[in-house]
Order: structure tokens, then C-alpha cells, then sequence
DNA sequence: CTACAAGATGAAGCATCATTCACGTTATGG
DNA sequence: CCATAACGTGAATGATGCTTCATCTTGTAG
């Protein structure tokens, strides 16, 4: 199942300085960065790119899965932290608070949390990261619903909606006074 | 002040064939659609544009100033109506449910939208409406304010955040949902 | 009715990009 | 050390899009 030959040392090496760089690279400039450029900040020439990525677009989507994974990772923290005794509803808003920080600064998983509703959510490697979130976030909110923080009627679908419309242009203050208008309406009673 | 010769007959057509053509264009693919297209779509030639606007920004900041335009009067609208007897709060509901509708269907005014915070607002056209704008939902807030529908630190600023992260491309199942669950935050006490 | 300024035209210039490919380079198994 | 498949290269290709300008057309003042 994984790749019959196992990658020459300096392919290895290129395609993580390449995956590397798409990263930086869309992280500051959005998606729409070319692909001269990304292969300038990896060091490698335009075709190498291609070597690796069939086209732009599997590029930008490796790059996005990334983002997101880290994403899940948080999410799953959060779950192990609430079962060692943490609220989960302060989990939750922790959770809500850095992705929206996270996208400020990050156009990369900005269009990652876009993703999780387009075409990218096609791509088979999304569809596992969309499940861990999922799941994590889900279990989350039922303990913050059995714990009396969270409104009863929320659900994880609601939960997207918000990683939908987080501010993402907005200054700080702007930033957290949406945070805070937010939650007085997602308390429970 | 106004212009010096009248603009000729056939221009002023031509003007008007333009900012239709522009506006349709835009709504329906975004301000990406080419300037070819949208001159192909008025029925003259790419330089007959040019005659009119100096470059393809300041077109579409012209067809963003006129859908934001729209927004204005709904917003007046409401002040009016407001004076007449209707419930203030109700009044900001339905704004903000109409704003949200039409940004879902018109790519323009959600760029209006956006551009609220973004350079757009630098044009002058855009500065005189933004004021009429804040001016009717600033005295619709007060108004909700001293009725007790509306939680009393609620600010225009609070307002335009909820208009830059209205949710475009969810369905209106979701686009309902949202706005139930901002609601909740946004009641008195 | 005429002259001419205002307006319209659209091919051509110029820039940006994604993508390809014929050729040179190199890691690596034997 | 060699043979060779894998890999890297970057100029070239073709597509698309904004903008300009020399040229033609037409509204309109007188």
C-alpha cells in the first residue's frame, strides 16, 4: 500500500524544502502565490515542483491537509485535557479562540476552515482530518452540554458555521469583542 | 462643480449600457469576471470601458458603490419605518436578515460588504454613504437600546462585524441558524 | 448642412501564470 | 566504479487579461 520504491535521498530532501516553502509561501500571500515563486523560496526550479505535484492545485491542497491536521490536533488536545478534569466548555472557547487567531495570521488554514464546505473536503486526505474534528469537537460539546456551559440545542454543524465566519481581517480587539458577543448567546439557559 | 460639457447622447447610453452590464456580471461571477466579458455583455468594445472609467478597479468600485447604495436606503428604510411605530429591534433583525439574503445571491455587495474595512472605503463615493449607513443603524441601535430588546453595550462597530462575517455560501437552512444563534447574544439582559 | 470634437473601435502590446519537455545531472544498486 | 533509472532544470508554450492607441464613426453646435 505505501509507495514501491522508497524515494531517492535528494527527492526526499526537495520535497520537503518544497512543502516547506508552499507553506510559508501561501501562509503569507494566499493560494494564489505562483508557482515561480514558491519553487524560488524552496531553491528549486519550477519543473521540480511538478516532479512532485501533478499541479498547483494538489500542491495547495497538501499544504491546506497540513494546516488542518494541525487543526485536529488541537481539537484532540482539548478532548484529553477535558478528560483529565478541564471544563470542556473553556476548552471549547480556548479551541475557538486560537483558530480564530490562527486565521488572522494564517491564510493558509483560513482557507482550510473555508475548505471544510468546498471542493477541497473532496480530497480523501481532508475527509479523515474532517472526522478526527468532528469527533473530538463533538464529544466536547455533549460534556459542556452535560456540564450546564453550553446550550442545549448546539451542535457540531453549529460549531462549523463559526469557523466559517471568524473575522479573519479584523484587529485584535475586533477579534475578541466577536468572541465575546458569540458566547453570551451560545450559554446554556 | 458637475461636469463642465454634458456628456453626448450616445455616451450617456453607453455609460448606463456599462454599469448595467458591469453590475449583472460582477453579481453573478465576482469582480474577477474580465473586462472583455462584461463589455461583450453591455454590447460595445473593451476601449469604449476604458472611455468611461480609467481602469478596471475604478469599474468596479463604481458597481460597489451602487449596491452599497441599496444597502443605505434599506437602512434608512428601517429608520423611517421605526418612526412610524415599528419595534426598533425588529427592525435591525430584519436588516440584517435582508443584508445577509443578498449577500448569499450578489457577489457585489458582498464585496461591499467587505470593503467597508478594505481600500474601497478610501473612494469618496463610498465615505458619504458609509455615514448614512452608520447614521440610520446608529440611531435604530439607541432606539432597540432604550426599548430593552437590545443589549445596551451594543455598538454600529459590533453591527459591521456581524455584516463582515455574514455567512455567504452556506445554505439558508445555515444562514438562519446563524443569525438565531447571534440573536440570543445580541438580546437584553 | 458641415466641420469637428467627442466618442467608439478592436487589434496589438505587454504582463503574468500554469504547465510541459528535451536535455543535463546524480543517487544508488550491483 | 559503472550503468541507469530517477531526478532536476529552466526555456518555451499557450492561455488569459488589462490597457493603449491609431483609426474610424457620429452627435451636435453653429
Amino acid at each position: 500500500m505505501t509507495s514501491p520504491r522508497p524515494l531517492r535521498a535528494d527527492a526526499a530532501r526537495n520535497r520537503a524544502r518544497i512543502m516547506t516553502a508552499a507553506h510559508e509561501q501561501i501562509t503569507e500571500h494566499g493560494p494564489e502565490v505562483s508557482m515561480e515563486q514558491i519553487a524560488a523560496a524552496a531553491g528549486v526550479a519550477v519543473g521540480t515542483l511538478y516532479k512532485h505535484f501533478p499541479n498547483k492545485s494538489d500542491l495547495v491542497t497538501a499544504v491546506v491537509a497540513t494546516s488542518f491536521e494541525t487543526l485536529a490536533d488541537d481539537a484532540e488536545e482539548c478532548l484529553q485535557r477535558e478528560n483529565q478534569g478541564s471544563p470542556a466548555m473553556a476548552e471549547l472557547t480556548g479551541f475557538l479562540s486560537r483558530v480564530m487567531d490562527t486565521v488572522a495570521h494564517n491564510r493558509a488554514v483560513k482557507a482550510a476552515a473555508y475548505a471544510l464546505g468546498a471542493d477541497h473536503a473532496a480530497h480523501p486526505a481532508m475527509q479523515e482530518v474532517e472526522t478526527r474534528v468532528t469527533q473530538a469537537l463533538g464529544q466536547l460539546i455533549r460534556t459542556a452540554q452535560a456540564q450546564g456551559g453550553l446550550r442545549a440545542d448546539f451542535t457540531v454543524d453549529d460549531l462549523y458555521l463559526m469557523l466559517f465566519t471568524l473575522p479573519a481581517d479584523q484587529p485584535p480587539t475586533a477579534r475578541a469583542r466577536w468572541l465575546a458577543l458569540l458566547l453570551t448567546g451560545l450559554t446554556a439557559r
